[in-house]
RNA sequence: GGGCUCGUAGCUCAGCUGGAUAGAGCACCUCCCUUCUAAGGAGGCGGUCAUAGGUUCGAAUCCUAUCGGGCUCACCA
């Protein structure tokens, strides 16, 4: 039974004995920094049951508790908030219960729970990866290892787009303009590669175009009727026809691609679980749309077309199927959906990490799901995010004013370095070591960056501020981290010896945090019921706070005794694997120097 | 126009289910490296929490309206 469970108890006693009155539930908060106390009781809400005076009332709990709880050692109450101090004691014991395990804070999975699927990064494959799909793999990524450390299994997917006219575009340009190039003959990485003929495609498309209207076309028919983008057009139904030659430049064309890809995942440390193309799904979920039909939650109209009228629920019909009977986005993600299901039985909920600008098309999804029945349609949640934008305004891959996400990584990693180098911190290292920890912040700073903010906020990406290392960022924290090492790296004690509650004072540093340490367990059920990120950045934020206040404020290794000396190495050593863990959470990794 | 969403210090952001005098960092100003990594710490300056109402012991937080930014309302994906 948790302390907080003891006092809740305890108070609603202290309240039937003294006041004859039922409380149903006590309100709690930490109490704050400028009042003495650990804990705090409002007593506001009882005034509702209890009449009286709240200052009064207060003095009689607070009595009650210095009697009754052991860990109660003091309170006092300033207006309507009884502020109880909790002895050092309690402290203790609970810091022997963590001090020597490396993975505080995580939970592991009960097998008899159910798992969630989290879907995260789904490109196109006709270009590289860029800083919006940074954002979309930083969050899905984040979110599939806190739902882990909360304590549910986890698997990490993603929906490849591999098919449509996109596609196409970039291999009719490579037709027409490749000369047979390769990766391999180019050097170039094979998504990028690619990414160009889609280039080359748009550029061509607008030359015909702008001859067109010279030629005394309207712009509408122009665009029609363009020869290249009529050939993109030929190529698509080639393809929906399984022409043998279209679907091997098909696939020689998107394994380029696929190959780019993993080298960025690789960089960005992301990974999955299994991967769905839509080459393979797009025909799913008709079967269900005839299902539906039945059942009545779906319509047809004259032309053969069929709806879900959703408009009871606030939104408005729906195209599920086209009259031509062929599938649209929605139809494809219903099947999708469905056939996950299938795939892994155990999957009770799932985690679409998509852009904003689809919180519709989700919303749709969901109620759709739920009305043709499914169990588990209920535990669907869009991890919707906002935009990136740049201090110069949006970015349009058309305009080439997007940032890529191979050259941004590159550029923080050499912006990480040049700040080093120039702190002069690192003598003694070779350039391999060095390379791979500019790395390491470079990551760091990106990541942390993106991570903080509240994911449904836009983001100004200010690339000079981001590589910033002082205060609420990435690289601060890690530099705490490694000066934490090397104080255990000097330090000569036994970092698992238990400390006796009857040996140690604890002074107000140490206290303060404990209990910012204390927190960490609660702060990861939290920011997995909320999908944040956020939540474990600026915790972990805090509690690096908190540390250096302690760190420059208290002596560490040159304490008076040895029972301080060896509970503040080992508080240090506690918030090293905060830190570790929390950063882990955000995939962010953690230097043991820097 | 309908729906969704955001608006907190000059800038970038916290602020949990309503609670005490609204918090950090950057920037600006003062101090602190003979001590464990100064990428640090202690402090100062800086706010009508977009605006106006409402709910109540109590509102940045909940409700309504208004203003402003974004997204979305396709037989595209």
């Amino acid at each position: 039974m948790n302390l907080q469970d003891i006092l809740t108890e305890q108070v609603i006693k202290a309240v039937e004995i003294n006041f004859n009155k039922e409380l149903t539930s006590v309100e709690f908060q930490a109490t704050r920094k400028e009042f003495s106390g650990d804990i705090t009781v409002v007593i506001f809400p009882m005034l509702r049951v209890v009449k009286g005076n709240p200052v009064q009332i207060g003095e009689v709990i607070g009595a009650y508790l210095v009697q009754h709880v052991e860990e109660v050692v003091g309170f006092n109450v300033i207006k309507g908030f009884l502020n109880i101090e909790i002895s050092d004691h309690y402290f203790i014991d609970f810091f022997n219960s963590i001090s020597a395990n490396p993975n505080y804070g995580f939970k592991s999975p009960k097998p008899s729970d159910k798992a969630v699927m989290v879907e995260y990064s789904s490109p196109n494959t006709n270009k590289p990866l860029h800083l919006g799909h940074i954002r979309n793999n930083l969050l899905g990524y984040s979110v599939a290892e806190i739902l882990k450390a909360s304590g549910k299994k986890v698997y990490k997917t993603q929906i490849i787009n591999d098919r449509g006219i996109h596609i196409c575009k970039s291999m009719i340009a490579w037709q027409r303009f490749g000369n047979n190039e390769t990766p391999e003959s180019t050097g170039l990485k094979g998504d990028k590669l690619v990414g160009n003929y889609y280039v080359k495609f748009d550029q061509e498309y607008k030359k015909e175009i702008q001859n067109l209207i010279e030629t005394g076309q309207t712009e509408e028919e122009a665009k029609k009727n363009a020869p290249i983008f009529k050939a993109a057009q030929d190529m698509l139904l080639k393809w929906e026809a399984g022409d043998e030659a279209t679907v091997a430049l098909w696939k020689k064309m998107n394994s380029w691609v696929y190959d780019g890809f993993d080298v960025t995942y690789k960089n960005l440390g992301v990974d999955f679980d299994s991967m769905y193309y839509e080459s393979e799904t797009y025909l799913l979920g008709k079967e269900f749309v005839t299902e539906g039909l039945r059942t009545g939650v779906f319509f047809k109209k004259e032309d053969g077309s069929v709806w879900c009228d959703l408009i009871e629920d606030g939104l408005d019909e729906k195209l599920v199927l086209r009259s031509d009977g062929t599938a649209v986005y929605m139809t494809q993600d219903i099947g999708t959906a469905i056939q996950r299901i299938k795939d892994f039985p155990d999957v009770g909920g799932m985690v679409y990490t998509v852009g904003n600008e689809q919180d519709y098309h989700f919303q749709v999804l969901f109620l759709i799901l739920k009305k043709l029945g499914f169990e588990w349609a209920k535990n669907l949640f869009h991890l919707s995010y906002g935009m990136v934008d740049l201090p110069s305004g949006k970015m349009k891959s058309r305009e080439g004013t997007v940032v890529d996400a191979d050259d941004l990584i590159e550029e923080m990693a050499a912006t990480a370095g040049e700040i080093s180098e120039e702190l002069g911190k690192l003598d003694g290292y070779t350039q391999e070591e060095k390379d791979d920890l500019y790395k390491v912040i470079g990551l760091g700073a990106l990541k942390y960056y993106i991570l903080k903010v509240d994911p449904k906020k836009r983001i100004l990406f200010d690339p000079k501020e981001s590589i910033d290392f002082q205060g609420n960022t990435g690289p601060f924290i890690q530099y705490t981290y490694a000066r934490i090492q090397s104080i255990l790296r000097k330090a000569d004690v036994d970092v698992h010896f238990k400390l006796d509650p009857k040996d140690v004072i604890l002074h107000v540093k140490e206290r303060e945090l404990i209990k910012q340490i204390q927190l960490f367990e609660e702060v990861i059920q939290q920011a997995a019921a909320n999908h944040s990120p956020a939540l474990i950045a600026n915790y972990t934020y805090e509690v690096v706070k908190e540390f250096n206040s302690f760190y420059q404020n208290v002596s560490i290794l040159g304490a008076d005794t040895e029972t301080e000396k060896l509970i503040r190495v080992q508080l240090s050593m506690v918030v090293a694997h905060i830190i570790k863990n929390a950063f882990s959470l955000l995939g962010i990794q953690v230097p043991e120097r820097m």
